[in-house]
DNA sequence: TTCCTTAATCGTAATTTTACGATAAATGTT
DNA sequence: AACATTTATCGTAAAATTACGATTAAGGAA
């Protein structure tokens, strides 16, 4: 089927899996790594950066705003991205809590 | 195609990405919640703490364990599963530092 | 040994993902 | 206006993911 069912879990559950499916690529790492290096607008330099073709750079892209992790905003002919800090924060937290949460005390097998 | 090409990217982005993936389902955000709460070793109760299938709660168990996250060591005629200390600290400090890395000053859009 | 329980695997189907070339849209330049 | 640059979208194909029922495998209980 494909297809998740996201109705059957919690909404905390769906938001980290959507926010870490959105990382489980190494193209997108890569974006990511680079925006983050960069620390700031990046215009146009991302499919240079990348070892795939401009259509496919553009759909990862375009993957990473979906999931909020990345903004992008119109500069001329081109366009300009970055880290949209609010979702990375959310992320930040969800998943640090995640990790957190783990305490490697009673841990039997 | 459907296979990335992991090969054109480094072995930090692939791991991460892979550790990501692992992430990038509810279904396995919920296994590894109930691991972390219950804090020690799970045998036989972790099919039913979720609404899917008996086979398809195993495949994401399955991943869970290829990815390294979980560990499953077999008792008697069940299987107890808790969390990988190993690989979890791994995914726990890449992530967090990919996260770490990000400042927002310079941000500018 | 026979039965029951538990978990993995197989087979299958629908959907999604990944990737690329080609095309389209939008903006700046000449 | 004509052209070049940049990015998104379309069309397509291969492969992976998700899900389930059915079956198999393994261990414990009767």
């Amino acid at each position: 089927m494909g297809l998740s069912k996201i109705e059957k879990f919690t909404a905390e559950q769906n938001e980290i899996a959507r926010l870490a499916k959105a990382l489980g690529h190494p193209a997108r790492i890569a974006i990511i790594q680079f925006l983050v290096k960069t620390n700031s607008c990046v215009c146009g330099d991302i499919v240079d950066e990348l070892p795939l073709s401009q259509s496919t750079v553009s759909q990862h892209l375009k993957e990473l705003k979906t999931a909020g992790l990345i903004k992008g905003t119109i500069e001329g002919p081109s366009v300009c991205y970055c880290i949209n800090e609010v979702t990375w924060l959310k992320a930040k937290n969800l998943l640090g809590d995640l990790f957190e949460s783990y305490s490697s005390k009673n841990n039997c097998c």
